[in-house]
DNA sequence: TCCATATTTCAGTATTTATCGAAATATGGA
DNA sequence: TCCATATTTCGATAAATACTGAAATATGGA
């Protein structure tokens, strides 16, 4: 995530209505996640459109999938977006004494999957 | 900033690789900010796209801008640029303690702007 | 006033993106 | 196997965005 490439394709991600909500209800969900039903129900879209979405939050990194059952379940991927504030933040005013903070949120992707 | 309209502009302002790199820049130049020409130069786009850029990026409120003789200095508008990623991390893991902080980037911008 | 510098607006075109119904694919269970 | 559920892919259309040269606007100084 540290290429702006990446950046941009994960900005690009979050930047739409329905895109952005998607994230922030599986940021809140944390690492249950939501099937991509759920999801479609719960924003109020078809699912093809929703199908249409989270190949673009995933393409970006944002999310991880795991299958279960029928169901595809999607996960926020916190490490993902916690480099992606990094990267808007990385090196502000030129490294000068400013308070700045890497924002670490939540628990780490792979904890998140229930890797343990 | 806090609702999606305005979260979504200002994702789809930093979702551009131009206008990612002139934000991180001027994020990194810190109160002092930088002239559109010299974004330009720096950048290496003709002016005209960077007035286009700029247009984009205070419209979506993450810079601000002074003129100062016959130059026009944007600065990064930090707390916007908190405002935002504090919407990402909103209600994170729905609200269990997992370590989220609000990241507090630099100065506040009105201090910034050198209100004092 | 006149000129040089700095930036923005305009116009036109090419590219990308959002949308969603219908059809296709994949899984689980009887 | 056959059916129901869950999701994705396809196809077509509408809308938004990026790009940049040329012209317009604004400022400062002689």
């Amino acid at each position: 995530m540290t290429n702006p490439d990446n950046v941009v394709r994960a900005l690009g991600a979050l930047a739409q209505e329905h895109r952005l909500a998607v994230f922030r209800l599986l940021v809140q969900e944390g690492a249950q996640g939501m099937a991509a039903g759920d999801l479609a129900a719960r924003i109020g879209v078809p699912p093809s459109s929703m199908s249409f979405h989270l190949a673009q939050l995933a393409n970006a990194g944002l999310v991880t999938q795991r299958r279960q059952s029928r169901s595809i379940i999607y996960t926020a991927d916190f490490t993902a977006m916690n480099a992606l504030m990094g990267y808007l933040t990385d090196n502000c005013c030129g490294g000068a004494d400013c308070g700045i903070e890497a924002a670490a949120c939540c628990a780490t992707d792979e904890e998140a999957r229930g890797a343990a």
